[in-house]
DNA sequence: GTCTATAGCAGGATAGAC
DNA sequence: GTCTATCCTGCTATAGAC
């Protein structure tokens, strides 16, 4: 067990230099693939020696794993404000425009460069780190679709809709309001994220074709 | 414009050490990703020389594209399958039974692991071949889908079923139908493929929650 | 822990004989 | 067009001084 604090004071200073060095790999990973990404370009954009990079993270591999458990940090975030919005609703007319809320910033969030670009990262080395993969998808989408079917579950719970199969109503309501768009952005990269008309239209859809939340 | 039979009867030789180059290049991309193969590796398991590779191809690159490009006929043999089955629908009791064994093997195919490594593949080279990710994307998977809209279209137009929208229930249908399922087996390398049953479950589920079909 | 310098190796692409 | 042999560049990772 440690505390915080209980270390030598010299220990916090070199904190800094880990994240910055996790900064600029995450962003050069994005934007060039783990692969193509050599250490060298790594530690220039940090601003530090390649081989403080090798006394950080012993090697490529272990700090790619930490630039893709580090960015599960956001997705994490926007899973307790799901949970918090939905827990705050209690009249039966809120539930409506509360849902119609959430999916919006779901799908804004799924659809935002960044998050597609992770995805394309993590999808180009699943082969070669699927623990890494697992564990990425765990965190980051499958936490949140968790979170969605739990809150559907509440407000059964709490009898404000009736829905039987909540795990089953978030997956398809994930995948018929994203999964068009998503499909598509994988593909194309560079494309323009999707406009508020059109995050308000797939919205819509997705509420009229998944019939217990219509 | 170019005459077959009009060359040097030499000539059609060659196209075996081309398609033996196409092969073994498939199977070393699909298997360890574009940049993790050398084209060592490929001119060995082609069992030709690796100054072959580049006087047929001129480059890595060309033979990426090449390799993708290839790998989509089994897609558009798939889509006019597809079609046929939908055109000889005939009687308004057949629809249902027609849709259910089209979705049984659209699934199957999409979800297939051969299929799956493709999809990794190209979205994880997307970036740094953004025409050919384009191209891939409209020939396979777009294709399937715009034939599926256009058999539905074909089946309203014959008063078979009812659809306003084809092209918008075409898309719902897959991916209620494999959308959670491609999403996890994309991070999951390696895991198996559905079985008989877990096909069946998916193509009762989504013909349910696609109200057209159900 | 951090730096400069370098080992060791594999990659894509080419030269030149046949 | 096909082969063998080679060039050169870039990579990951390490050595050794401070």
């Amino acid at each position: 067990m440690r505390v915080d604090g209980g270390g030598p004071p010299g220990r916090r200073r070199d904190e800094p230099a880990r994240a910055a060095i996790v900064r600029a790999a995450t962003e050069l990973f994005l934007a060039e693939g783990y692969q193509a990404t050599g250490t060298d370009r790594i530690a220039a954009a940090a601003a530090v020696s390649k081989q403080t990079v090798y006394n950080q993270f012993g090697d490529k591999r272990r700090l790619f794993a930490a630039v893709v458990l580090g960015v599960t940090a956001t997705a994490e975030a926007f899973g307790t404000e799901l949970s918090t919005v939905l827990a705050a609703v209690s009249r039966p007319e809120d539930v409506k425009p509360a849902v119609r809320g959430l999916m919006r910033r779901w799908a804004a969030a799924v659809l935002s460069p960044r998050v597609l670009a992770v995805r394309r990262l993590v999808i180009a080395e699943a082969c070669r780190f699927p623990e890494l993969a697992a564990e990425y998808h765990r965190r980051a989408p499958g936490a949140t679709l968790r979170t969605v079917a739990a809150g559907l579950a509440d407000l059964t719970e709490r009898g404000l809709v009736r829905i039987e199969d909540p795990e089953g109503v978030a997956a398809d309501l994930a995948f018929v309001l994203v999964g068009a768009e998503l499909d598509h952005a994988l593909f194309h990269p560079g494309a323009p994220a999707p406009d508020d008309e059109r995050l308000d239209a797939l919205v819509e859809h997705a509420l009229q074709v998944v019939r217990p939340l219509g």
